[in-house]
DNA sequence: ATCCCGAGGG
DNA sequence: CCCTCTGGAT
């Protein structure tokens, strides 16, 4: 996809999503991460609800390693994988208390190297925490960007790094916020409701009039 | 390529 | 009832 139809298609989201909500403030870089870490494969709302009492008991590496596995288990059980989960958590901060001082890193080497860390993790930390220019390319920007033609075909670094190369960097934050809602609600992995699609007019997908006969 | 592993939605 | 969820590690 050509940069020009890529920008299109951000107007049209920034025209159909005015006002793109901020993602939830969390106290500390580290509340952040655990956050992240805990949703993966879950529902934002389900995690929220779980965090609220997790960060209560315990705010901090120190607190959380000391809440010991079967503690943070009491507070995630809804959550799925939770037995990964929160071995995850409590490795993670044993091993922040162990070698970065209790502290969140800001290095992508240094935070990949934690257990249940990967690159989607990581980017969304130096994003949010540390004000890098990156894309947290999840399952939902990963879907999207394939079919609008951003990366087709493509792996999810593929993706990453042709919206950080069309993306002006202080729209980072917004872009990313708007291509997971629009995967969320409109381009739905199942049955994309490519009839009322804001992206209609400028995506590639070869698959689209298929689903807009579909779905009004 | 597979496992982890539960809730909520279509 | 089946699938999907803001993945990561093996």
């Amino acid at each position: 996809m050509d940069p020009q139809n890529i920008h299109r298609c951000f107007a049209a989201l920034r025209a159909a999503i005015p006002e793109p909500k901020t993602e939830l403030i969390y106290h500390s870089p580290f509340q952040l991460l655990v956050a992240v870490v805990l949703s993966a494969q879950s529902t934002d709302k389900a995690v929220n609800a779980c965090t609220q009492t997790l960060f209560a008991a315990a705010p901090t590496p120190d607190a959380m390693a000391a809440l010991g596995e079967d503690g943070i288990k009491t507070h995630i059980r809804r959550l799925g994988l939770f037995n990964a989960k929160a071995r995850h958590v409590h490795a993670l901060a044993q091993q922040l208390l162990a070698l970065h001082d209790g502290e969140v890193p800001a290095d992508r080497k240094a935070l990949e190297a934690l257990p249940g860390v990967g690159r989607k993790t990581a980017n969304v930390v130096l994003n949010t925490q540390f004000g890098h220019p990156t894309i947290a390319v999840d399952t939902h920007i990963f879907r999207v960007g394939n079919r609008i033609g951003i990366a087709p075909g493509k792996t999810p670094l593929a993706v990453e790094q042709a919206l950080l190369a069309a993306v002006p960097t202080e729209y980072l934050q917004d872009a990313h916020h708007l291509l997971i809602l629009h995967g969320r609600y409109t381009c739905t992995a199942r049955r994309p409701h490519c009839g009322h699609c804001p992206l209609f007019q400028c995506c590639e997908w070869t698959d689209k009039h298929q689903w807009a006969a579909k779905s009004s």
